[in-house]
RNA sequence: GGCGACAUAGCCAAGUGGUAAGGCAGAGCUCUGCAAAAGCUCCAUCCCCAGUUCGAAUCUGGGUGUCGCCUCCA
């Protein structure tokens, strides 16, 4: 089997051909920590790590590279409007988006570069650039020349004169070309800046990018992604510099983007400020259910995020749990599941829709028409699992376990209690005693109290549920 | 205006020449004191028009529509 890839700067399908076989060297444009990390990130990164997962089911190492964007206009925006320094908000953000990394249960990157501790590296390709004429200097900084890079608008399938007939009225511009972009910004007052053969400043956007692949995975390497916001010009302009800088194409054999997330049918962007932190949403839903998400989906295809679509992954996970336990169930009664083929040949199966440029999509279709038929063992859909990132039970991810941290507010609180004689220690003792009250009566075929009980924990915010093996219950809202 | 992507059931979404995966919602049934959960069953001819072909959701041409990029953004 041989993995397919699409490759925005062909706009093609192509075959995967490693440079070296056994290792996959991977670059991923990570977060700019300048504010929360939101739901785009997510379906991003996710993205990249099943991508990790597949090229390792496949028997391949793959070096992962994430960098980290620590520096910029916005971060130093966000540090003046709090009020802090600007290292506090990088903290504070990317310590967000590291936590709701691990509770999507994203690979550790093998290397999390920041722009601002690799600034040498930075100033060495600047300083290849305007010594071989690729840059030039200004009053306010350094620039690239685009002119200079005859290949510039090739991956975002752009004419330079087109973009330059889109130009808005240059104001103060000393720049060339008003494509040209800055590879150094000179220090204004108050801002954060290092020393460089220009006069103190910082790195431009960009650069870090083209310095930090370069640093880790060489002057060429296999697949270069992010989403597909940063086709242009981000990605153009990281081809420029780097391209320019060492004579030598391509910088990334694939270029991949993932599509974007939109949020009530439009646009989710910084500008706009129309999203929910990551986190919130985390809290409300079981992150394995936000995986599973956009699993149902072509990474390529924009997809337009809802409450209702969430909600629909919940269930649809939840289900999918059901009937692997169900698989699980009659293959421990002795039952062989399997009834024609090898394991591996129905692995094969699953991996051929991954091979496919991440068709996530069909496997999880695959996947879910095989256990129903029980046509696959539970080993397998666990490995199946693994590759997709999911996790192989339910409860791990967070079903089927009732809350046991609640806190009720007073008013639920002071209802429940005049329910019982005792006083329970916390929220979750006391509604344990409301629900040993109610069995009681539902033993005694007391429906009447029964369901006067179940009213109020309701009205409390709980929703029970009798099961075989007991009454579960869980705050309205959670799991 | 330029470039590009997409258009499949109420919703989400696979499928790239051989007669429409999967999920959610909905309907029916089983189970059930109630409420859930779970199980079984049912539920589309693929935006429009014209072609190519024995055969097209899948290829070609022409429409229409939606979205994205062209400015900070994952």
């Amino acid at each position: 089997m041989a993995l397919r890839l699409f490759n925005s700067r062909s706009r093609s399908l192509e075959l995967f051909v490693p440079i070296e076989a056994a290792e996959v060297s991977i670059y991923v444009c990570g977060m700019t920590p300048s504010w929360h990390p939101h739901i785009g990130h997510a379906r991003t990164f996710l993205t990249f790590d099943v991508l990790r997962r597949h090229l390792m089911a496949k028997g391949r190492k793959a070096t992962y590279v994430q960098n980290i964007t620590d520096i910029d206009d916005k971060i130093i925006e966000r540090a003046a409007a709090e009020h802090e320094p600007w290292e506090a908000i990088v903290r504070r953000y990317y310590g967000e988006y590291e936590a709701c990394a691990r509770r999507l249960g994203l690979l550790e990157p093998d290397v999390s570069p920041r722009a601002t501790e690799h600034v040498p590296a930075i100033i060495a390709m600047i300083r290849g650039l305007v010594e071989s004429g690729a840059a030039y200097e200004t009053s306010d900084g350094v620039y690239f020349a685009v002119e200079r890079f005859p290949a510039y608008g090739r991956l975002s399938n752009r004419q330079i004169d087109e973009l330059r007939a889109g130009a808005r009225i240059a104001v103060r511009e000393e720049k060339h070309d008003w494509l040209d972009f800055a590879l150094w910004k000179k220090q204004k007052p108050g801002e954060p800046a290092w020393p460089s053969p220009w006069g103190d400043g910082r790195p431009g956007w960009h650069i870090e990018c083209s310095a930090l692949a370069r640093e880790y995975l060489g002057d060429q390497f296999d697949i270069h992604g992010g989403a597909s916001d940063l086709i242009f010009p981000h990605h153009e302009n990281e081809i420029a510099q780097t391209e320019s800088l060492t004579a030598r194409e391509p910088m990334a054999r694939i270029w991949m983007h993932a599509g974007l997330v939109m949020v009530d049918g439009q646009k989710m962007s910084k500008s706009l400020g129309n999203f929910l932190p990551l986190t919130t949403l985390l809290d409300r839903y079981p992150a394995a259910a936000i995986r599973f998400l956009f699993l149902q989906t072509g990474y390529r295809k924009p997809t337009n995020f809802t409450e209702d679509a969430v909600e629909a992954a919940v269930k649809g996970l939840r289900g999918l749990y059901a009937e692997l336990d169900a698989l699980r169930l009659r293959s421990s009664n002795g039952r062989p599941a399997l009834s024609g083929g090898s394991s591996d040949s129905a692995f094969d199966d699953f991996e051929a829709y991954l091979d496919d440029d991440l068709n996530t999509a069909g496997a999880l279709g695959w996947l879910q028409k095989t256990m129903r038929g029980g046509l696959v063992t539970p080993t397998l859909v666990d490995r199946c699992l693994n590759v997709l990132g999911l996790p192989l039970r339910g409860a791990d991810a967070g079903f089927d376990s009732p809350s046991r941290e609640v806190r009720l507010d007073e008013p639920a609180r002071r209802a429940l209690r005049e329910l019982t004689d005792d006083r329970p220690a916390s929220d979750a003792a006391l509604v344990e005693r409301v629900l040993a009250l109610r069995g009681a009566a539902r033993t005694a075929k007391d429906f009447a109290t029964s369901d006067k009980l179940r009213a109020a924990l309701a009205a409390a915010g709980i929703s029970i549920k009798d099961t075989k093996d007991g009454t579960d219950w869980s705050l309205d809202g959670h799991r």
